[in-house]
DNA sequence: GAAGAAGGATTTTTT
DNA sequence: ATCCTTCTTC
């Protein structure tokens, strides 16, 4: 397909092309050079992956394909941003269509709204806006959910979505009672969804993937207009992600997936490993590139890294090498607890930074779960080591960010109903929980939309003609604001703070959290003139909302930013440090416990490993504790079953400070710094407190000589039954009155001598059975 | 509408 | 144990 390219000097072409191969080896060179038929390329840990990837397209660009027959789809922003950079840099100007799934879903469906029952303008509805609309749903059917949360619903219907069934098609097994209320709920939800106009992550997929697939004419012209896809990471593609690329691969396949069987982690989320095991069966004749020549890390971690991961069944196998030095051996230290592993770690940091040996911004440090942060952070403040933590949502999630952007939303989408219940009474306007649900009756017995309804509030019976006319002057406000929506994005958010009341109100409060508030919608007002500025009139509102839902704020980790820093393992992939410590690489951890069960999930927590320790270039530590507190609770940490299964005999081993044995008033012979440290953004606080409070801790830990669950192993729900006789270190001795639940929600009432009648759930709370063992 | 009490959950989280 | 959400009450 790859048309002549245009008339040019040829020799000039020679040149342009040799630049585009320099310094690539020959595996990546056969990948950059491969224009037509499917193609796989196994890219393994720091194998120079992106830069195949967009040599490829200026190679493609170069045999004159054009640009917009080019579309190269990511999973994050980030990704996509990378990307696009690059390949900006290698052909300038031209403009290549590189975009996460999600925002090619979204564009596509603005083009085909009609197609799946969409309105002109839809909204898309983050996860809490769909959590929302989940519970309202539930409450209006009034379906008995059989005590399951909404998150648990959700996430039922966010898998079948991923699967790529539809509300109707879904098919409850008789195995599964959760299954049996996502029925109910999720067509409730999706017909819901539909009738306010609007989308949640996982339909910018499935709609897509339906219009693709009842449409032939549609995806014929998609397929054609998008000759060469290229997707990234394709080891997390779901099943809806799956279909769509076949479909725009049918009659030009051309698709060049890259990604890693080995560094598949999204499993939980729906990304389906036999997508990418199964691609040369899907494609016939598809040619397979491996990468496997790492120019990351020393030889020395790649070997422990391949190693555990020779350990995983499903995969396909790479021979990974460098040509790095061998580098210095990985450091595998056991601490006694965690502050003591956070000191260390903090310490050695501080010294190397200190020295001048590394920056800051050299160090990462990893952990399986959020919780685990805590004492990192409080040891590098100690230690005034500058440090970044990569979490979740920020700017467009902040309550007043979300309160105005609803605004927009509503007069975007005027069927919107979140947004109506999320502007209609804030600031207040009187209008209450009596009144909406009034409304809400109406709206619903009409099957029309709350705005819609709010029209004709004076129809509404059993409704005060004060709450009427209240409703109908919020109409008023939305219907002028609406008349100005046209105009630059700055200045319809301009008039929704001052019309609607939401900066007076904030202006107004003498709270100081308001002020803050008041200067984050300042700075959404100076987000959204950029926004004018960068595309000049060529989009307005419905585009930037577009990019408040989809672009996510926090893709602000900074790389440039002289700062360690902290993230999940999951936050971990497609980044590399020269220094990275993997803390509690301890069985339950890591591996989680919640997968020790299950082969394949046991295999993706080794691919978790594998993704950590692979991040290193040059240092790795590995570190695990011998006492961990864990969710209030003091446990006998026990090594991580992964060590077994990496080269730990050529590892530099280590106990802490060198000795076996634990002195217990080690941890609490805390640094000097962090007893003057104060913190400059905190209230004043009570000064001497924390001292005391710890100094009671420590006491009563070292009073109860009775050994801690170290050696008395924790008693499981099972082991109590009702009129027994029990034990809680608070409490003290109680008779259990009652049990209900079941595995870890069974839960007792237990009489306490002392305290009184208590509701405890045992799977978390340290009760312990007296007497008989 | 704010403050306080009670209840529930507690792995990871690209969009 | 602790945090977060939801419900209750004034």
């Amino acid at each position: 397909m790859a048309c002549s390219p245009p008339a040019a000097d040829d020799h000039q072409l020679q040149t342009a092309l040799d630049k585009l191969l320099e310094n690539l080896n020959d595996a990546q060179r056969e990948a950059v050079l491969h224009v037509d038929g499917p193609l796989l390329i196994l890219a393994g840990p720091g194998s120079g992956k992106t830069r195949v990837v967009t040599h490829r397209i200026a190679h493609l660009l170069s045999r004159g394909v054009y640009a917009s027959q080019i579309l190269a789809l990511t999973f994050t922003n980030k990704a996509a941003q990378e990307m696009r950079r690059r390949v900006e840099n290698l052909a300038p100007g031209q403009r290549v269509w590189v975009s996460t799934f999600h925002r090619f879903g979204a564009r596509l469906l603005r083009e085909h709204a009609d197609l799946v029952g969409l309105g002109q303008s839809f909204t898309i509805y983050d996860t809490s806006d769909s959590r929302q609309t989940l519970k309202r749903v539930i409450e209006a059917e009034k379906i008995p959910t059989m005590h399951y949360t909404a998150d648990r619903i959700a996430s039922g219907i966010s898998s079948a979505k991923n699967k790529l069934i539809t509300a109707d098609e879904y098919q409850p097994r008789s195995s599964s009672p959760l299954s049996s209320v996502v029925a109910r709920v999720y067509p409730a939800y999706q017909q819901r969804l539909l009738a306010s106009s609007a989308v949640d992550f996982d339909d910018l997929l499935l709609h897509v993937a339906k219009l693709l697939k009842d449409n032939p004419e549609v995806r014929a012209e998609l397929d054609s207009r998008f000759r060469y896809v290229l997707v990234d990471e394709y080891q997390d593609t779901n099943r809806a992600q799956y279909v769509i690329l076949r479909a725009l691969s049918l009659d030009y396949p051309n698709l060049a997936a890259t990604g890693d069987p080995d560094q598949s982690i999204y499993g939980w989320r729906g990304a389906d490993l036999n997508n990418i095991l199964d691609f040369e069966q899907d494609y016939g004749q598809a040619k397979v590139i491996r990468l496997e020549q790492n120019y990351r890390s020393t030889k020395a971690i790649l070997r422990a890294a391949d190693t555990l991961i020779g350990h995983n069944q499903r995969r396909k196998k790479k021979a990974l090498f460098t040509e790095n030095d061998e580098g210095q051996p990985i450091r595998l230290v056991t601490y006694a607890d965690q502050d003591a592993e956070a000191n260390s770690i903090a310490r050695q940091i501080q010294d190397a930074i200190e020295s001048g040996e590394r920056k800051a911004s050299d160090f990462a440090i990893f952990y399986r779960i959020n919780a685990l942060s805590r004492s990192i952070e409080r040891a590098l403040r100690a230690h005034r080591v500058p440090f970044q933590m990569v979490r979740g949502q920020e700017f467009y999630q902040r309550k007043e960010i979300k309160d105005v952007l609803a605004y927009c939303q509503l007069i975007n989408n005027p069927k919107d109903d979140v947004a109506f219940e999320r502007t209609v009474n804030s600031p207040t306007r009187g209008i209450g929980k009596k009144t909406l649900e009034a409304l809400g009756d109406h709206a619903y017995r009409y099957g029309a939309p709350l705005l819609e309804a709010a029209r004709e509030s004076g129809l509404i019976e059993g409704l005060a003609k004060r709450s009427a006319a209240k409703l109908s002057q919020f109409v008023a406000l939305i219907d002028k604001l609406t008349a100005h929506a046209g105009g630059p994005v700055e200045e319809v958010i301009g008039s929704v703070i001052s019309e609607s009341g939401y900066r007076q109100r904030l202006v107004d409060s003498d709270d100081e959290e308001d002020a803050s508030r008041l200067a984050n919608i300042e700075e959404l007002l100076t987000d959204a003139r950029q926004f004018d500025e960068e595309f000049e009139g060529e989009a307005g509102l419905e585009e930037y909302l577009e990019r408040t839902w989809l672009v996510n704020e926090t893709d602000n980790w900074e790389d440039d930013s002289d700062k360690v820093t902290l993230m999940t393992l999951h936050a971990a992939k497609g980044l590399e440090f020269p220094v990275v410590f993997l803390v509690a690489v301890e069985d339950g951890i890591l591996p989680h416990e919640r997968s020790s069960m299950d082969t394949q999930q046991l295999e993706e927590e080794r691919r978790l490993a594998f993704v950590g320790i692979t991040r290193a270039e040059a240092e790795l530590q590995l570190s695990l504790v011998r006492l961990r507190d864990f969710r209030g609770q003091r446990r006998m940490a026990v090594p991580s079953s992964f060590l077994m299964e990496m080269p730990t005999h050529e590892m530099q081993s280590d106990h802490g400070s060198g000795s076996l044995e634990v002195d217990p008033w080690e941890q609490f012979d805390l640094p000097p710094e962090e007893e003057v440290w104060v913190d400059p953004n905190a209230a004043p606080a009570p000064e001497p407190e924390p001292r005391i409070s710890a100094a009671i801790t420590t006491a009563a830990e070292l009073t109860d000589q009775t050994p801690r669950p170290a050696t008395t192993p924790k008693a499981s729900p099972d082991d109590f039954s009702l009129d027994m006789t029990v034990r809680h270190p608070e409490y003290g001795l109680g008779k259990i009155k009652s049990l209900s639940g079941s595995g870890k929600r069974r839960a007792a009432t237990v009489e306490f001598a002392l305290a009184g009648e208590r509701r405890i759930v045992l799977a978390h709370s340290p009760l312990q059975p007296v007497g008989n063992r």
